[in-house]
DNA sequence: CTATATATGCTCAACTTGAGCATAACAAAC
DNA sequence: GTTTGTTATGCTCAAGTTGAGCATATATAG
């Protein structure tokens, strides 16, 4: 009798906080792994169900009472063994994982939910401030190198690790976070690495390089992060995340946050008024320090105009970025 | 009882032959629908199959005997009805599709596949050559827009089609085969939107819109179509296609041929040298009219040194393409 | 009033892109 | 062997885009 298949949809609901990327997590207690974060998930129910998204509408709003916006399917995760209940005869687990991004609300009683700091798992992925930069995952990756089979491996995995770090001439790119993660996977810097074949990670693993999350779920973050980034750049949305009047510079933090890099304040609003995807309300904001700025709205209109261009990132300093 | 789950993986195989993108297809005779060309379909085994992917290589290897290189996951597809059969009570059909790269090979004596030229299906995503304007679509949208309820409604669509077809300020763009297919589907412009309904389409239909594919099969070529022709610009999957040496001309022709336009010769060329994709092998072409071209090859060093670009798109003339 | 912070306008050099002119080198036709 | 057609390849130029930073305006905190 052949092995079932189950189907599973996972969901990656993000919000921006006080400039920290948000991500919606429940804790997941099970006899193989106990207490690490998870995404949500739900099922897809074939009778009730006329589409996967609105499968994916239905159980994140009965579990955690949150009408999501945007909504996009992400990747479809079905590797062996990623779900470590799989190894004792059970199903093989089949997960359409999904982003959704909403303004964050606060989640009511009862709910099991919590929101995180994306960063917290995926910590050098905020390069805002220049310390966060690969140097913290230097030891971890330095064992790596070190451990490959011959010169010409070593310099292999050495010419990897600067493409993905930035550290070449095509500088970072924000969009990479899968390669990313899926390099410091192999090179056993996260913790799920030795988790996955039942071994035990050296002690600095956790604190370097971020908080672990239950099965593949920190690839999904990592694919979330990078088509969020991607997509940023083509497609209007993060308006999704704002209320719908906001200064240019909390558009700017805002888009910061999810790039993970700073950006040149003139240029950015020189492209982002450029593009006419705001306009000008005439009202201002009420008082702090600094001459108080213009509160805009999103330009709904270009939805209809053209293809509803993105945010460019005009990124500051450091590096030719490209 | 619940109804059940089935998951299958669908491929579109591409490949370009004589300035033709070609799709590899079979023919589904069921009961219900006679005929229809379809992608070629199977199933993840849960005990032999390691990774989707690999399952994906393993039946397509054993159907068809192609060996495909490049592979990436589209999109999971599993709206309600998509599967005809399911309406009476059959399992609901959850799809992961697949786009696969291959240079066109012989099919083995037996295999029940076929090469047929992908722009069948979508005639009007070849503008390569002025008349296969959306101008042979007019007569179907035409009728759609007439059929809005109300003026806004109508004005509504007509801006839709605009967009959708490049006639704004915003021009032609090729990503968007998808919406394209799903503005033609809801417009009643393809035969599917008659047939999923069970009503008769209109004599005309065929004739401009291309030819008709099983299930929502043309929806998932469509959407391989725009992956493809959004991958070319950022990564250098077009070497897939092509010999290991090759003019700088052929190049630019597979080029077109994906992405359904045509390009600026020197241009693209100073491009392409520019990116350092290419280097040549000081060999030329052997005969033929025109002077010889240099024979060129794949640089494979650049997917080291930078996270390897793709070909950029300098097209030509007609309207501000952007 | 001063220091500090933010908002906003503007400039400039470097680079990229779109378009096309011009010349080179071959084959086939005459 | 000259003409015609065809492809290859080099080069230029104007317009637009991008990266960087100077300068000024208008708030708050003390």
């Amino acid at each position: 009798m052949a092995r079932p298949i189950v189907l599973n949809l996972n969901a990656v609901i993000l919000a921006v906080t006080a400039d920290q990327p948000r991500v919606l997590t429940v804790r997941r207690d099970l006899r193989h792994i106990a207490g690490d974060l998870a995404l949500p998930a739900g099922p897809l129910d074939a009778d009730a169900d006329r589409t996967l998204e609105l499968a994916l509408r239905r159980w994140i709003r009965g579990q955690t009472g949150i009408e999501v916006g945007y909504v996009e399917q992400l990747y479809t995760f079905a590797d062996r063994g990623r779900d470590p209940g799989e190894r004792e005869g059970g199903a093989r687990l089949v997960s359409v994982a999904y982003l959704a991004l909403v303004p964050e609300q606060p989640l009511g009683a009862g709910v099991e939910a919590q929101w995180q700091n994306a960063y917290d798992f995926v910590p050098w992925e905020d390069r805002r401030d220049g310390q966060a930069d690969a140097g913290s995952m230097r030891p971890l990756l330095a064992r790596w190198v070190r451990a490959g089979k011959g010169a010409a491996e070593r310099r292999a995995r050495e010419e990897r690790i600067a493409l993905c770090f930035g550290q070449t001439a095509a500088g970072w790119d924000g969009y990479q976070a899968l390669e990313r993660y899926e390099l410091l996977y192999e090179a056993g810097a996260v913790e799920e690495a030795w988790r996955d074949r039942g071994a035990k990670a050296p002690p600095d693993t956790g604190r370097l390089a971020g908080t672990c999350m239950a099965l593949d779920h920190r690839r999904i973050l990592a694919t979330a992060l990078a088509r969020v980034r991607g997509k940023l750049k083509y497609r209007p949305v993060v308006f999704e995340l704002l209320p719908a009047t906001f200064t240019l510079l909390e558009l700017q933090r805002l888009v910061e946050a999810l790039a993970g890099i700073r950006l040149h304040k003139q240029n950015f609003r020189r492209l982002v008024e450029g593009a006419r995807l705001v306009e000008g309300t005439g009202t201002f904001r009420a008082s702090g320090p600094g001459r108080p700025a213009e509160r805009f709205r999103f330009r709904r209109d270009v939805l209809r105009e053209r293809q509803g261009p993105g945010v460019r990132l005009p990124a500051v300093g450091r590096g030719r970025a490209r």
